[in-house]
DNA sequence: TGTAAAAGCGTAAATTTAACGTTTTTAATT
DNA sequence: AATTAAAAACGTTAAATTTACGCTTTTACA
């Protein structure tokens, strides 16, 4: 195992869940103090990440990455893109940044992002903050283009692909369900048509156990199932641009 | 600007069209002779690809990959996976071959697919050759793994986005668009059902032109319009999973 | 001149979507 | 103990779309 660091390759995670009827991306503080005169002190935001090492997958990193955040393996992650221009990392801040941490002002990164369910409490919330996707704060790098990017990808395919259910909980409601529809696709939807549809598929599957206590009426719970998914999707499958 | 290879990072270039009713994909001949006794001679194929240069971006190096080979700019390429893991270059031929070029072992690849149209004719064919996708030869590195997922890409996309109109000139026929979604998702269409499906839409513009001589009756000619197509996609996008 | 085959037009049943109204069940309030 | 409000759930109907077909037209070619 060769711990060292590929100096001009790291990999950078979004981490996205929906809370209160939005959704959220996990960033980390970044702050630099230097007492010297006139530097500027970097004080913002980025997305967490890591060099990737000699001996480390593109993937097991963002594995590090993740499981350092939530404490588990084998999660379900999606990389999207990599992103390598040469003035990728151009402001003085970001160059300052990179210097610090030893490495090259050309790194490539490539970006991974893990959705959570929203019922997900972090294992590590040190220096991590969960931020409105749609209000963000000063953000350092091209992170801004990333999570923009993360975020079009999950919607590009949340018509075609099971991605929705992991923002849910192992069993959720059928309103949450919509919940998470409405906020990705930003538009509301007629609850009395959305339960339908969804009804209708084999793999959204009813569970004898309600959920009292949180709303008026108790609501039943529903799980996904993986297994009858994989067996009916193969079909729905024709022109449709 | 600075010439310098980035002796750890490569851009990949799948080339992709519709041709005889099957997908083909344009490999590169890798060759290589080495006279001393024992050394394994490379021949196999491998995907037409760079390093990137020190003050190159990535969609630069694509694009003098993708123009090299068509001789056309401002082509519209599509990233679509980053790949880099340790073992990657692993066979002896691999190592043998990047070495030779001066490289390192551990180098990351970024992939992008361009899509041609079927009357497209390369401006040089040295060394490259079309090859039918369900049929390749003997690949080098990782390659076959990143043509099946440029494939995977373009089938997940073939639904939402105006993909399909990559593969056709200008001005196609129904039949041939037909044909591109039966080849791309491996089905058989009815007909008229496509015909009445395709017609209905606003940005598929049939033209006054028929194209004679090619099948019995002339067939009318149609051409894709980005403008139209654009004001109107944003409605159709509710659930449909 | 006849014929084969792609190109094209048309219809009817089945399914899905869209747009609504109504009822049930609990938590909270009086 | 009765009342109320709101989420949860069930139901109906018209419109639109899809599916599964039958049939006609126009040319190239023998």
């Amino acid at each position: 195992m060769d711990f060292r660091k590929i100096d001009n390759l790291s990999v950078d995670c979004v981490l996205l869940k929906i809370e209160n009827k939005s959704l959220k991306v996990l960033l980390r503080k970044r702050n630099l103090n230097l007492f010297t005169e006139n530097l500027p002190i970097v004080d913002d935001w980025v997305l967490p990440g890591h060099y990737v090492l000699k001996s480390n997958n593109l993937g097991e990193t963002a594995n590090r990455v993740f499981e350092e955040l939530t404490g588990e393996k084998h999660l379900n992650k999606n990389q999207f893109r990599a992103y390598g221009n040469a003035a990728r990392i151009n402001t003085e801040t970001d160059l300052l940044w990179v210097r610090s941490r030893g490495a090259t002002t050309r790194t490539i990164t490539v970006a991974y992002y893990l959705i959570l369910a929203s019922n997900k409490k972090l294992l590590n919330s040190n220096g991590v903050e969960w931020f409105n996707i749609k209000n963000l704060p000063q953000l350092g790098f091209d992170h801004k283009k990333i999570i923009t990017d993360a975020f079009d990808d999950i919607k590009s395919k949340i018509n075609t692909e099971p991605l929705v259910f992991n923002f849910m909980p192992v069993k959720f409601t059928l309103n949450e369900l919509q919940t998470a529809f409405e906020v990705l696709l930003d538009t509301e939807l007629d609850n009395r048509n959305f339960r339908k549809k969804i009804t209708s598929k084999s793999y959204i599957v009813p569970l004898e156990e309600k959920r009292k206590g949180q709303s008026k009426k108790p609501s039943r719970l529903y799980m996904f199932s993986n297994d009858v998914y994989n067996q009916i999707v193969e079909t729905g499958y024709i022109i449709n641009i």
